[in-house]
DNA sequence: CCCTCAAATTGACCTATGGTAAGAAATGCG
DNA sequence: CGCATTTCTTACCATAGGTCAATTTGAGGG
């Protein structure tokens, strides 16, 4: 084993239960990248390849249109990310994966993850189980959205990822909350007085 | 097999190849049920203890927060619907399932559902596939909440879903797009003439 | 066939949030 | 340290969508 991959083994433990020698021969497969503040992950209109555990530092994702950011998730240690769209269908995707800060992950292929996943009950376990989670957090966003306003979006984010009010620039959370950074400074002010 | 899992059947050899063995067996865990329409599938605070999968009719998923109703979900025909969050961690829902139109479903309950996933490669495959399509969908429709204004929703909820806005009251529509119904009524004016 | 009730529309008005622009503050780099 | 760039704030006005109330429309039951 690797020692970058103790995080990562940590997490899947976390996930479900899988023989340690399963789990020993899954983080093989997964090769520690680095990225500098402001590098790609992954661009438009690639097709999504790998996807990444973050071991430290962070990362957004977002798509643009007419030139403006719309950012969908913010991942830093312990998260996975990957446009999930893209990498299962195999067609261009439309979002940027752009680390914030320096970034230390580990990727693993396409095809090494299905190999996996196809080698053992488990390892579909453990992906049917990520992948319950992120449906589950998705619902939560989106109810949120057309149930919440902005002032309760963001006192929801600031107790949901706490430390990532203080690490994500302002204007970055406002476009995560679908709002611009003037509305969030004006919530922000309101929410210091009264 | 039983005569009311055919479309089921269908739907389950569309995700992944299964053996038809597993398949049968699968299939027997699933019990016909009928709901009139208004007739409830969940209720808030209940512990979400059936998948259900919808031959025939329509129902909606949504919560009350203030005394208004948010719609999260429509299933119609060859949808599955549950509450995910509940049903997977048994904990209270915060949702209702209610019927829109006199439906024909089949149910299966948890433990059955866990007990085939546990029992087969296929179905824990299956399971994870379900899962994925989920997340891809749900990252749709929270992308479209804050990149697309109302217009472009119910435009592309038409285009989608054109089935469902015949069948589905207007008012249920603008709570699932997150407006009101009075704005969806000037959407479609505007749509009508400029 | 009418009556009733729910749904849809419309109009007047209101509020939250967006757009633009400018300046202030913070951050990063030479 | 100090300049340059980015980020944040503020102010002003514009707009999408919400609220409330009054009609109108439409569907189902007696």
């Amino acid at each position: 084993m690797i020692a970058e991959s103790s995080q990562l083994e940590t997490r899947l433990k976390g996930l479900v239960r899988v023989p340690e020698d399963d789990l020993a021969r899954a983080l093989l497969f997964f090769t520690p990248v680095f990225f500098k503040k402001t590098e790609y992950l992954l661009s438009q209109d690639q097709v999504s390849n790998q996807l990444y555990f973050i071991n430290s530092g962070l990362v957004k994702s977002y798509l643009l249109q007419d030139g403006k950011e719309h950012i969908r998730q913010f991942a830093a240690e312990n998260d996975f990310i990957v446009d999930l769209q893209s990498f299962l269908s195999r067609q261009k995707t439309s979002f940027f994966i752009q680390a914030l800060e320096d970034t230390a992950a580990l990727a693993i292929s396409f095809d090494n993850l299905n190999m996996l996943f196809e080698s053992s009950f488990h390892f579909m376990k453990l992906g049917k189980t990520l992948a319950d989670q992120s449906a589950i957090s998705l619902i939560r966003r989106s109810v949120s959205l057309v149930k919440d306003d902005a002032k309760k979006r963001y006192a929801d984010f600031m107790k949901e990822r706490p430390g990532l009010v203080q690490r994500v620039p302002q204007f970055m959370i406002a476009s995560y909350l679908g709002i611009t950074p003037e509305s969030l400074s004006r919530i922000r002010k309101e929410m210091v007085h009264g």
